[in-house]
DNA sequence: GTAATAATTATCATTATATAAGAAATTAAT
DNA sequence: ATTAATTTCTTATATAATGATAATTATTAC
């Protein structure tokens, strides 16, 4: 193993269920010699990557708090769309969580989230929590304006039971539409819809959409559901392009001084 | 530059002020060949630490975002903490921000904030944001539970203007009464409240904080607000513990099943 | 559409660094 | 105090990073 891959191994090793790792532990699950990984680990802590615990236990490193931050502050998507997401909250008929999502490698990540504090059931939608692809409205809004090659890489990487043709004509037909709707497809008991959000200079594939208990609903809120994501899409797209500008201009000014 | 500092040295560039940076730029700010950047980077963003952004810019990935998320699940300060804070927050007597923060390197960071909806004033502490070690109740809470030579090294990596002897005067005042409070060190206009945190065996070294208006203070509030650090306080320290416990055991199951 | 320019990747000889095995030192447990 | 466990140190050697340059690929301008 080399380069940063050396130490990315390690760290994918941390997750949710498992949080804290012995240097021997790693060394088993790396098959590596504790010698190496005593020293690399020592490196990830001196940079805050790693942090010590206790009984010799390893955990991540607040580097990761710090980096997250400046994202939260600085990524045009998660800037331009956070603050909408509690007025869609508000705006919607019945209580909702609302999502922020992008394209991360083969999977969908969650990037801002709000709940409605009356929202009960627990959701799989947090931000930082990785979706699969093709469940849920949330992911196939994103992957709808996905084509060609790209998407075809994308989904050979799943494994369709039988319907891939289905899954296809679904996406080509809510493509159309202009948003998706799924039923229970991530958790039971919840219905999501979203529409598509994107940027092409930024390079942002992303999707906006509401999450609601399939109980609560009634036909009647759909077009209004529709509307208010199509008008809060738009208006996130739109501050994402005033972001754009701005983050132009500002290089402009800065390589100009130089 | 070797090992992890050479990715590291990279990811340090990027900040809440410049948060994109082509490969040219990094080249030049780190005095490396543009060949050699161009690798280190291309690598980054396969792990997805780095991603790349409209005109060849580059910017921090959605890795920390995930990582992020794992700490804020499994971080034991974190888990014990973060349901308080809204509680504290609802139970002072004016309205605040209340904060968790730890000792991150030589700087205090805030890994954990909640502020009332109703405080209108831009504060310093959010989520990730570094703080100076000296200044602050937030911080003075977290350095008084340091002494020896671990204390002196800190301190002496900060340009005291003359008054290092009354800061150390009062660090042992604060360390005996229990809490410490400051006025206006941090954000003008703001005062602070904070008690110490800790736990040996995790290496927590941590403090709990409410931070108000000085304009809305009244010495009468004074007892209910240290009343309420105090209580939360002790809460947050039971409940690492709690989590602490649960993770022994938990390894202790995972251990002996090999 | 083509030319010009910029961005990115590939090549490769050279230099520097990481590796891993075992020894040594430190720390914790009995 | 003794033993066990963990962590650091020390090596020669294998491996990987470096950076100058060339080749390719995108972008942009005309």
């Amino acid at each position: 193993m080399s380069g940063f891959q050396r130490y990315k191994k390690i760290l994918d090793l941390f997750s949710e269920e498992r949080s804290s790792w012995t240097v021997l532990e790693i060394s088993k699950s790396l098959k590596t010699p504790s010698s190496t990984i005593y020293r690399i680990v020592r490196e990830m802590v001196t940079a805050e990557f790693l942090e010590s615990a206790s009984g010799s236990y390893f955990r991540l490193g607040p580097a990761f708090i710090k980096f997250n931050r400046i994202i939260n502050f600085s990524d045009p998507l998660v800037r331009a769309g956070q603050p909408f997401l509690k007025k869609l909250s508000n705006e919607n008929p019945i209580t909702s969580v609302n999502v922020l999502a992008r394209l991360y490698g083969n999977n969908v990540m969650c990037v801002a989230d709000y709940k409605n504090t009356s929202f009960k059931k627990n959701t799989s939608y947090q931000r930082g929590k990785l979706m699969p692809l093709i469940y849920g409205a949330t992911s196939r809004a994103i992957i709808m304006q996905i084509t060609g090659k790209r998407l075809e890489n994308l989904i050979n990487l799943e494994n369709f039971k039988s319907d891939e043709k289905n899954f296809l004509k679904d996406l080509k037909s809510d493509r159309k539409k202009g948003y998706c709707f799924t039923e229970g497809q991530v958790d039971k008991g919840l219905i999501g819809f979203a529409v598509s959000i994107s940027n092409k200079k930024l390079g942002i594939e992303a999707s906006l959409s509401s999450i609601f208990n399939l109980d609560d609903f009634l036909l009647e809120h759909e077009p209004i559901i529709y509307a208010n994501l199509t008008t809060y899409g738009l208006l996130v797209e739109k501050y994402i392009n005033e972001i754009f500008e701005d983050i132009q201009k500002y290089h402009h000014e800065t390589n100009s001084i130089r």
